[in-house]
DNA sequence: TTTTGAGTTGTTCGA
DNA sequence: GTCGAACAACTCAAA
């Protein structure tokens, strides 16, 4: 049988965001009507979990529970409790790794020390090992009694109260079948030139698998698994072995999450506790949070953010560094806004995400690595043709000007339909001279503490 | 223990 | 337009 219960007053401060209730409604939706193709029905609950297993173990007699394991620190904390607790009962408790390669304490260095930096990290998960074999589906589940309680999935309330989600519901399919599918279109685009398309926003070249591997919708080695039938072998396929590479980093993220359950709210990097943040001005943080802020490469992200529920990732480290660098407003702001909005918040991949941006992380960023996110955009947003969906008041600008507005002739703005702090607002800040402050700070940070 | 080489994703400046 | 150097110093990992 097979038990859901919904329990968010356990995750603490990252109970799930407004964006990832929506999706997991909807992988619920699909996940029982799976389950009723073979048979069964997902029973659905809502309270402690530890009490309402019991509850259901009442009812049904069962002997054995199983479940995949989940990663994020309160989360291990609280499954540990009622494994123990339940082999107390004289049950038999099992949990199983669905969702990586290999569990975050099996790799690991010579001393049995966790790594802190990717590359050798991901020399050392290679070297055991990529394989993987893939299971089929049960014919038949057990039945359940007809009489079995279960709430609704309305009882749950996940969806939103106002109907913002349009944009999400064009944009994606959750449950399996959308992750096969979505799995399926990759795998028939030009995977080769993955390296190079997933770099660029204006164009499909990413797999758009994140929320699906979150959701364990899809695990990481069934897609490495389907890359391999696809192609036959995975070596000398540059665009395949830089895709399994980011698989790599979701891993690696997992793997530091585990070793280092405090990085959600602090650097791992002790240093950055004595930088000097700017104190976040509600009306900054605002600009930001809706696409606002005069850049047309960051309001573009930020607003696909918030329409679909996910960024490009070239994007998301432009709008990230925009406001940790240019607008020096902490992470953490920026990690729990992503947190609300994205459809594939994941604890461990948006805390090393975000502190990689911050140059707070364990492999930090040399702290002059600033994005300027106007060259970003001509690299990789040539003809602005993501600036335009996103930002269309700006739709009208040549390409030449498309990622810098405010260095256009007011004239020639206004030929193309644009006025500077009417239609489109000017830049937050100067781009040059926010970049010399953070440089100025964080020099200033070095060498203390 | 000491040493050595390396570390996702950048920008600017000057030749 | 292109190219290489400078931008700091530190920590990590492995030999």
């Amino acid at each position: 049988m097979l038990l859901f219960i919904h329990a968010p007053k356990e995750d603490g401060e990252w109970a799930m965001g407004a964006a990832s209730r929506w999706w997991l409604h909807h992988s619920i939706v699909a996940f029982d009507e799976s389950i009723r193709r073979l048979g069964s029905r997902l029973i659905i609950r809502q309270g402690p979990s530890l009490a309402m297993l019991r509850q259901v173990i009442a009812e049904t007699g069962a002997q054995r529970i199983v479940w995949n394991r989940a990663y994020e620190p309160r989360t291990i904390e609280r499954d540990k409790e009622i494994k123990e607790s339940l082999r107390q009962d004289g049950l038999i408790v099992e949990s199983f790794n669905s969702t990586l390669f290999y569990e975050p304490w099996e790799v690991k260095r010579a001393k049995g020390e966790p790594y802190k930096v990717f590359t050798p990290y991901w020399k050392a998960l290679q070297s055991k090992g990529l394989e993987h074999s893939i299971l089929p589906l049960p014919r038949s589940l057990t039945l359940v009694p007809a009489d079995m309680e279960s709430l609704t999935l309305e009882n749950l309330e996940l969806l939103p109260k106002i109907p913002w989600d349009g944009g999400l519901r064009d944009a994606w399919h959750p449950g399996e079948k959308g992750a096969l599918t979505m799995l399926d279109e990759f795998l028939d685009s030009e995977i080769g030139g993955y390296s190079a398309e997933r770099d660029r926003p204006d164009h499909a070249g990413t797999s758009r698998l994140s929320p699906y591997l979150h959701f364990g919708e899809i695990g990481p080695r069934q897609v490495a698994w389907a890359i391999q039938a696809k192609l036959g072998c995975m070596d000398g396929n540059a665009g395949a072995e830089s895709f399994i590479r980011q698989l790599g980093w979701r891993e690696f993220a997992h793997h530091l999450l585990f070793h280092f359950p405090h990085t959600p709210e602090s650097p791992l990097n002790e240093s950055f506790l004595s930088f000097r943040w700017n104190e976040p001005q509600s009306q900054t943080l605002q600009a930001w949070q809706t696409g606002k802020t005069g850049i047309p490469l960051v309001d573009a992200g930020m607003r696909e953010l918030w329409h679909t529920g996910w960024m490009h990732n070239r994007v998301r480290m432009v709008a990230a560094s925009f406001l940790v660098k240019n607008l020096r407003i902490h992470w953490l702001e920026g990690a729990r806004w992503f947190w609300d909005t994205l459809v594939d918040a994941d604890l461990a991949n948006n805390t090393i995400g975000w502190q990689w941006v911050a140059g707070c992380g364990a492999d930090a960023a040399p702290y002059f690595r600033i994005f300027n996110p106007v060259l970003q955009g001509q690299r990789f947003d040539p003809n602005g043709d993501y600036v335009r969906r996103w930002v269309p008041e700006l739709a009208q600008l040549p390409t030449r000007f498309i990622h810098q507005p405010w260095q256009m002739p007011t004239a020639d703005l206004e030929s193309s339909g644009v006025r500077l702090g009417v239609d489109y607002p000017y830049p937050l800040v100067d781009l040059k001279l926010s970049r010399e402050q953070a440089l100025e700070a964080f020099k200033q940070m070095g060498g203390r503490v």
